[in-house]
DNA sequence: CTGAAAGCGCTAACAT
DNA sequence: ATGTTAGCGCTTTCAG
């Protein structure tokens, strides 16, 4: 390795002299034209492999006015995001595209972006788009980063707009058919544990719980908020049981609320599914880590990641993709209906 | 929302022009130069609030050769990286420390870099350091990060020079301890289960593992490397009890392998700690989210991540921070043993 | 305390 | 197919 690619400092400049051509002929085969001969083709690669040449990012992205980096926006805690294995199969989904592209992925993982460090780091130009995932009612930072940059958004978006680009799942028709299956299973007190409803997800899930109720002329039961996360679907479990008149089943709008709401349901002495049932939702690596493992309605969720990611390089490539794309969900049957 | 502000292109002309100044004056109330009369720096800090300036960061990088992002480089695959709590406590404390600095984040997980983007990332002067964590003897693309950027690793670096700055937990003392808690709670037969021996911290735990029988003069039972993972540590538990001869307690590198093994031992018919007593290390969540609760070995990542962060922002700002910053880890006792 | 001027390293017309 | 010429938007001497 020279000195200067220790440095990290050799410029395009140094690479045309020693290949003996203009900097811009250096600059077409690092982009790619095809308007160069072969012999200067090979000259220059030579040199770029010998001085250990890349470009700087900075200069090409202030002279292209484009960076090839793309953000994901996450508005929750650390624990949080790091807690749910929904947004791990959605980063995995989002850099399994963005791995066949010369994009870079920059992650935030800010719930209320302080000094708006987030904000501005977009504003400031250092990313070309922006994916967004889990926000709520009362992410308002997210408007100043969707003025500015192209956005794709997970789930339908918390006020949604024509011209709003977006990937979600069909949550009511899940929660409708998940319900359904309880119903058919012969269970007739039903209960829900719902998502947090700031939350897209979470309205459209407790939509497609009643819907399919009144279907069957059925009364809803209980209805109470799990907050997305394990504690609150123990917490909400609690509420249910201490209200008397247990339920025969419950349908809990994502796997990680049932996790908490089996062991609530375990201590309380009853077993799942003889006494309850439990529908969960995600299907998600916490189906499987449970006794019993949940049958659950299955979202695609990597699919989701994959498909964001390339609604996103398609807008920035200068298509024009469809502005909704709604996937498909899949009941899973285990053991716990 | 102006115009402007819409397609983000305000300039630091325009803001001069606005504001009746030089680019210059401008420049220096962004950047909190003191040489500014209050006239100015009131004129300026009203015009960037009315336009709503955002400074263009490739154009500031390109002019100051600095970025103000660092890198958090893991050579692990997505499923690992969001599979393992450490990671979670990890990014939690570097970004508990960025945050109150005027640092970004940039995360890269890439176990092997393919196509060199994480690589030429670094080195086309996008960050202007590197954190790097859960390095195997096998990422050399380490090596070529390093030599363009500031690097801080996570733990003991795998061929250790004099220059390099790393934090680290002290694994073999902690191994140490561990384990001879578990002689002195009279075991005598104690296998372990490692973590993969091409890291560092795999290495230094079965060391403090062996150093704690030998002072005791006791034999060495079964060592099977867990890969640090659950399934791993299932794997390596059901060998330890394929061979016969079970042990009566297990040393085990890290909880996330002790949740495997418990499984395994559960389903063996063994009782824990009657049969055998299980050690973990790390007390992250996943010791209190099994039954038995795990007795294991406290680690501090999140303070860890706190400080590599600052050592590395130490760094960047031209001051000499320690080389070497060893954490103590703490001996947390529960259920298992 | 302020402005003018010279780049930072690269891309992108525009010629040739 | 290749080189020349302007910048991209900002920081940073250097004068004054």
């Amino acid at each position: 390795m020279t000195t200067e690619a220790m440095r990290g400092s050799v410029t395009i400049e140094e690479v045309a002299a020693a290949a003996g051509v203009s900097r811009s002929t250096v600059s077409r085969v690092v982009n790619g034209s095809s308007a160069v001969s072969p012999e200067a083709l090979e000259a220059v690669t030579r040199v770029i492999a010998e001085l250990n040449y890349v470009p700087n990012r900075a200069a090409r992205s202030l002279a292209s006015r484009q960076t090839h980096a793309v953000a994901l926006i996450v508005p929750e805690d650390t624990t949080r995001f790091f807690g749910d294995p929904f947004f791990a199969a959605i980063v995995s989904g989002i850099n399994a595209r963005l791995s066949r592209s010369d994009y870079v992925l920059n992650l935030f993982i800010a719930n209320d972006d302080p000094g708006d460090k987030t904000t501005s780091y977009v504003r400031s130009g250092a990313v070309d788009g922006a994916i967004i995932v889990s926000h709520h009612t009362s992410d308002t930072f997210i408007d100043r980063i969707a003025s500015s940059v192209p956005v794709v958004y997970g789930g339908r978006p918390v006020r949604e707009r024509e011209r709003d680009y977006y990937v979600d799942v069909d949550n009511v028709r899940g929660a409708h058919d998940a319900t359904t299956y309880l119903i058919e299973r012969g269970r007739r007190r039903i209960a829900t544990i719902a998502g947090p409803l700031d939350m897209p997800a979470g309205v459209d899930r407790l939509q497609g719980y009643h819907e399919a109720l009144a279907a069957w002329e059925l009364t809803p039961g209980a209805v109470e908020d799990g907050n997305f996360t394990a504690d609150g679907g123990a917490a909400a479990m609690q509420r249910i049981l201490d209200a008397g008149d247990a339920p025969d089943a419950v349908f809990i709008a994502s796997d990680l609320m049932a996790r908490g709401a089996l062991a609530v349901i375990g201590s309380a002495g009853l077993r799942v599914p003889e006494d309850i049932a439990i529908m969960g939702f995600d299907d998600s690596p916490v189906a499987t880590s449970v006794i019993p493992h949940l049958t659950t309605m299955r979202q695609p969720s990597f699919a989701q990641g994959e498909r964001m990611a390339t609604v996103l390089l398609d807008l920035l490539a200068g298509k024009h993709p469809r502005h909704v794309t709604i996937l498909e969900t899949e009941l899973v049957v285990r053991d716990s209906v």
